[in-house]
DNA sequence: GCGCCGCTCCGCACACCGTACGGATTCCGC
DNA sequence: GCGGAATCCGTACGGTGTGCGGAGCGGCGC
């Protein structure tokens, strides 16, 4: 209350400790961005309550005004960078409006290619593998959250994915267990790669390194198993970030060989 | 060094705190399993190394003699945890050596059934979804220690695996592919159901119920999304547990189909 | 028999964690 | 101008993983 006209630097010169509404200074997405950034930069085990608030300038409680806890802000931040996902561009997968447009063949007015919907799927493999290893922390908090169901760009994401292969003739039910399928794949896949990467990061080498550096023990706990060891001394001479690049297109391929297989095999039927 | 015959219980009457080679007390053998126990009983956040102590009546550092910290004790952990493997048998694969009986196939001295690794391949992938659905913390652990590369139960399942698709016809590295694909298939889809058991029973109902209770919140975040909400509503209906099931087995026969016919067109080329 | 070595186990301590709680501060509608 | 609501933070509690030094014991060389 009293004076009010103080210059003097002092203890009582506070440094304006004052400002609330001077700049939001919290907000539930400066928090999210903040974890992100935390989480690409050191990891997993780096994330603390306390870690965020101190690059928020912030006490360590002050985030639960805004998020109930860490368990909801490791929800809201995999749905954020889900949001990283491009969707499937669907203008290549249907020529006409939503009839029927017979057979996929190749003929019609602005008949579709049949093979759009496999192109389009790849690319949203493609999109979840890379959005993965570019935070590869994702991995580890999957099997907490499982995927972040009802995050509004999980839904997004979905949505489109189902789109794509109901306009590629899918039945509803049936699209569901493809991209369940496609999704299990790629989310298994990306998983081991994450990991892989992440532990060779932990030891500060590269990929080819590390493969070398291994190799002893692995060729060691090969003992007994010939085909294992066969395989390590095969992949010895191979580019392993290649063979895994190639591992994915391959695999995603198959899975997608399978689905139209099925796919197919419906269709004849009815 | 005096007092040699204290019968008076007192302070000093130690309870025989002198048990040192009495009972070993401690083996790694049975701190794993007690993890492993603890683990089942209450999830992957109840694991901690003063708890595992107390259940085994020692300290909390008394561990780290035989496990040089907590994560080599995981790695452990799920190793052994991959020990309840059953492998594939692979005496149908080819009929010499052990009898081929011919059995079911057609034709041909100790011919096999050409379709045999489908069925020991799904084999795999039904032991390793029902090994991880009994253990579910096992994927929120999957993202740090990737597969355990290099445990021998691990080895011992890879090898087995691969043994069956060589036997099949498969070369080692073609072999390698399908493996991977089936397991990142296997790894991803149990990723997600176990996950999804988890929240479950963390909120202590049934499948079913879970579903009813979610049905509100899920057609709120559908809204905007016109398949996800056809769909959600479809499901409604449907059993849910029997309908993982069946997602599972379909999507492993289709991966399967995927992988018959790339080794299909392999094996026409050569 | 004796003394010592090494292995095992443990109490203590440290730094850190998530978060409940209550008090301070500021903003906004009246 | 004032009261309530929203926001932020200091403090505290009970927990975590684990480094360290010491204590008890079995087995080994003498």
């Amino acid at each position: 209350m009293a004076a009010r006209k103080e210059q003097i630097p002092s203890v009582w010169t506070r440094p304006q400790r004052a400002r609330r509404r001077d700049q939001p200074a919290l907000s539930r997405e400066q928090i999210v961005a903040e974890a992100i950034a935390i989480l690409d930069a050191d990891g997993i085990e780096a994330l603390s309550m306390r870690r965020l608030g101190t690059r928020l300038n912030a006490g360590a409680t002050s985030m639960y005004t805004h998020v109930a806890n860490k368990e909801e802000l490791i929800e809201l931040v995999v749905d954020e960078v889900l949001g990283e996902l491009r969707l499937p561009d669907t203008t290549a997968l249907r020529g006409s409006g939503s009839s029927g447009a017979a057979g996929s063949g190749s003929v019609g007015s602005g008949s579709a290619d049949p093979d759009a919907w496999r192109a389009a799927i790849t690319e949203c493999a493609d999109g979840v593998r890379a959005t993965v290893l570019r935070h590869p922390w994702l991995v580890s908090v999957l099997g907490d959250v499982g995927l972040a169901y009802l995050g509004p760009n999980m839904m997004r994401f979905s949505e489109a994915m189902l789109t794509v292969l109901e306009e590629a003739g899918f039945e509803l039910l049936e699209a569901n267990d493809a991209m369940g399928v496609v999704m299990a794949f790629v989310v298994g896949m990306a998983t081991s790669e994450a990991s892989w990467l992440t532990t060779i990061a932990r030891h500060g080498t590269d990929e080819q390194a590390w493969v070398e550096q291994l190799l002893p023990a692995a060729k060691e706990a090969a003992r007994g198993h010939p085909r294992l060891h066969r395989l390590y001394l095969m992949q010895q001479s191979l580019d392993a970030s290649a063979t895994r690049e190639k591992g994915f297109a391959n695999g995603i391929r198959l899975v997608l060989d399978g689905i139209e297989l099925a796919h197919r095999a419906r269709t004849e039927n009815r």
